[in-house]
Parts: structure tokens; C-alpha cells; sequence
DNA sequence: CGGGAAGTTGAAGAGCGTCAAAAGTAGTGG
DNA sequence: CCACTACTTTTGACGCTCTTCAACTTCCCG
């Protein structure tokens, strides 16, 4: 199967076909493998997908909102979402993007934590919160599989702490391609050039800089002759070594 | 019992005595309602005691360093660390700082992903990685504990990169003291005034500052009256509303 | 006491933010 | 098909917050 760009808001991706056939549509799911279905067999993820809903939601769309009652869990099957907090005054923190494979709608209390909307058109899963811990409890594979993707995002939040505190705006930039890039290869796409479906405020929000900031630091990584800025969103980058060096401060 | 104060290097605090009595040391001991080890009946705790090592870290000596083999998982049940990733230059971010009924050590990979040291003289349970999860598997409300931490410490990572990236140096050192007030009070200490057990350098790793603004922001808000410092590395929070207004961006 | 670390304060400068304007791009409807 | 509008991106000029570098003070612990 060729890999489909599902980043891009002008080439709008299908949604993943379903087979309504013997066992369960899960078992079609392209993105399984990459997320908490993974460990399941066929009886469990015909439980799964009779407790979940397809939803279809449109660019800028939310799919939930800071403090809002945390109902329901979500897979991203395709598509973009980013999620992010605000301070009063409006000031915004992304604290993460969300591409096919990936989960969303951890609450620790009662609300949600975070608001989380679309980039792209996208689809998702969505499991009601109390139906799914309720097969939680039989299925001790996906508890611990939904841990492991935990742990993994505490890493990862934790990588972006470093970024948040400690970096350069050029260093951040760079960090960002390569997470793009590193992640895009995870779900099996191209991992250069690398499709940049956000906007250059959704960008600066989650590196912690303004739109102008991050206008100016990829004109000045262009000049450079480290990246090309290609049509469409997507983003070549000429020499991956260039690049981490920048990322890591050497 | 009257709060003992584990927090600062001035007054030291003595190791909790444990009973090794009839069932299990872990029977006594104090901080036990605040981590993983909350769930666990009586034959479960004589488990657990069985397989951890009592630690006792020196300020300033390593727990483990980012990149070693992940061996061993910690339970903080006296003193401060702090964690802590690194830029090739030897920049420092802080990604946390752990108190008695702390846990930490997880790695998704098979090594370390930050390091650890004491700031204060600390005790610790440490548990080797594979007789851990060994007993999790026969003990899943232990397991489940574990992802309700991980899932807690997410919230407070994204919290955190919403400081990091948007707020100002003043905003940070509000939300800091209400952080370490809050958290004294859950571990049932006093809330008022907080105990700063850190140097200011470590703040500044942490809020992504240098050492002389975190001192001209304490000094600043000294001067508005919205703080006291007190001698032992204490701070006396002068109207808790007003530091919550700055904190939030308001 | 005395020496070394931690903390404070000052002056100067850099990096990024703010404000403003122009250029590019996408979607809409006549 | 093209004009019209709204949004996004880029670029420039300027300013401010925080950093850097440095000196001095305070606080410990031997």
C-alpha cells in the first residue's frame, strides 16, 4: 500500500476503508499496530469495536476542551490533531500533535486536562471512558500496553521540557523537523521531505516562540542550505547529521 | 506525629525507623499511602520488602545518570532529588523534583532517560526492574497505581511546558512556590511557609532560568511584600490569591 | 575564624517579542 | 475565470525581558 499524506489540509485524505465483514472492523485498522489494539486478538478487538464510535472531524474542530467532563478516550486513525493549554490572557502552550496510531484523553481527575482540536480533517475512534476501563480489566494486555504509551509520552514530555527551558529558537526548529521526520518513518511515511501540516502559529505555540520567530529561523536555516522549504507544507531536509547537531547544541 | 521537615540540607532529617517486626518493614512506613505500595494488602507488602534495598544518598550523589542501564526503580521516602537531562554544552533542564512518596526510575527503553541525584541527604527503596514487574504481573491493583502515576505525572509534564514556554520569570517563580506548597501539603506538611530546599541554580534549571534572574524575582517579589524569606531556605507566601492571579497570567 | 559555595546586585548586551506592513495563498461567489 | 476577501507567511524596525559577565555579600562548615 502506497503511503498515504494524511498532514496535509490541501490533499485531504480518504478515510480508512472498514471491511464490515466476519470477525470486527478493527482488524482492517491500518493503524492498530501502532496503538493500544496492538496486543489484541480477534474476540478482544471485537469487544473494542463494539463499545467505539468513527468520528469525522473537520479543521479546527475540537474534539474536547480544557475542563470539560473527560468522557471519552480517542485513537487518531487519521489525519492531525493538536492538543495545548491556555494561560487567562490567551497565551497558548501545544503540548503535543497527534498523527494515525496515536491516543489521547488521559485525565487524571474528572476533566481534561488539555483542549485538543483538529489540524487536518480527521478521523478517530472514540471509546467511551467507562466502557473502556470496564474492558481494561479483562484485557491486562492493553492495561499494560496503554502504561508503556504513557511511560513513552512522559519521555517525551520530558525531551520537551529540555526544548521548552533550554534551547535556541534554531535549535528548537531543528528538534522539531526531526521529531516530525522520526515520527512520520514510525507510521511508515517518508522521512524526508517531512510534511509540516501546522501552521507557523500552531509551531511557535508548541515551541514556546511567535509566528514571526519561526517565519525567521526557517528562512535562516534555508539560507543556510540545511532545509527546503517545499510547496504543500513539507519540508526537505538536506543532511539529517546538520541537523541533530543543531538539535543537540553541538 | 509532627510534620518533620525532609526538605532542607540545613536540618537533616533522620532515616524512618522501620519495624522489622511480625509482617513487613513496609507495614511502618510513612509514605507508603502516597505511592505505588498503597494498594498492597499485608502478605503483598512482605512481597514487595523482600526484593527492594533501603538506600541512603548523600547530597549531590547520583541515584542514576542519563544513559545507564535501567536497572532499578526508587521510591523517595525521606530527603529531595532532583531529576534532570542534560544538552551536550552541559546546559540543564530539571524535569522534576521528587519527594518522600515519589516514585521514579521508569524508562521505556532499556536505559535511563534523565538522571537523578540527592539534593538533600535522601532515603530510598530500591527495587530491581525485573522483580518489579515480576510482582506487578500477580498484583495488577499495584499495576494500575503505577499508570494513575504516570498519567498524574503527564498532567504536571504538560503543565509545566505551559510555564516553560509561555510564562514570564515572575509567573514561574509564583507557580513554583504554590507547586512546592501544594505538594507539602498532600505529603502533610505545612503549606505556609514552603520549604525551598534547592539552591537557586536548581530553580533556574528548572523554570528555564539562570541563577541571577530566579534571585532578582525572588528579590522583586520580596519587595512587593508578596513573599517573606525566612532563614533555612523558607518562604512565607503573603496572600496566596495574589501569587495564584500571577501565576495564571491574570 | 577562614575559605568556598551560594546568593545578591549592577551594567551591558543579545535574542526574541511586539508592532506594522507587504506579499503570498486559499476559498467564495459573481 | 477572475475578482474579492480573509488568512497565513514573510520581512523590517524597534523595544524589552532575560542573559551574560562581573563584583560583592552572605552563609556555612571545617
Amino acid at each position: 500500500m502506497a503511503p498515504l499524506d494524511f498532514m496535509t489540509s490541501r490533499s485531504v485524505p480518504e478515510p480508512i476503508p472498514r471491511i464490515t465483514a466476519p470477525s470486527s472492523p478493527c482488524s482492517a485498522c491500518s493503524v492498530r499496530q501502532l496503538t493500544i489494539c496492538a496486543a489484541l486478538e480477534e474476540r478482544e478487538l471485537a469487544e473494542m469495536s463494539a463499545i467505539l464510535t468513527h468520528l469525522e472531524v473537520e479543521p479546527g474542530d475540537p474534539l474536547f476542551l480544557e475542563g470539560e467532563p473527560a468522557q471519552h478516550l480517542f485513537n487518531v486513525t487519521a489525519g492531525a490533531i493538536k492538543i495545548f493549554k491556555l494561560l487567562a490572557d490567551g497565551r497558548r502552550q501545544m503540548t503535543g500533535f497527534l498523527f494515525p496510531g496515536d491516543f489521547l484523553g488521559l485525565a487524571n481527575d474528572e476533566t481534561y486536562a488539555y483542549s485538543a482540536t483538529a489540524i487536518t480533517r480527521t478521523w478517530v475512534c472514540r471509546f467511551p471512558r467507562g466502557k473502556l476501563e470496564a474492558l481494561l480489566k479483562h484485557f491486562p494486555k492493553m492495561e499494560q500496553r496503554l502504561f508503556a504509551i504513557a511511560s513513552h509520552e512522559l519521555a517525551v514530555a520530558q525531551e520537551q521540557m529540555l526544548l521548552l527551558g533550554r534551547k535556541t529558537a534554531r535549535e528548537k526548529i531543528a528538534s522539531f523537523l526531526l521529531m516530525l521526520s522520526g515520527r512520520a518513518v514510525r507510521r511508515g511515511q517518508l522521512d524526508n521531505p517531512v510534511s509540516v501540516p501546522m501552521t507557523r502559529a500552531d509551531i511557535g505555540d508548541y515551541l514556546g516562540l511567535t509566528t514571526e520567530t519561526v517565519s525567521r529561523t526557517f528562512t535562516q536555516l534555508r539560507k543556510s542550505g540545511i532545509v527546503t522549504l517545499l510547496p504543500d507544507g513539507k519540508v526537505q531536509l538536506n543532511g539529517r547529521e546538520r541537523l541533530e547537531e543543531i538539535a543537540e547544541g553541538a
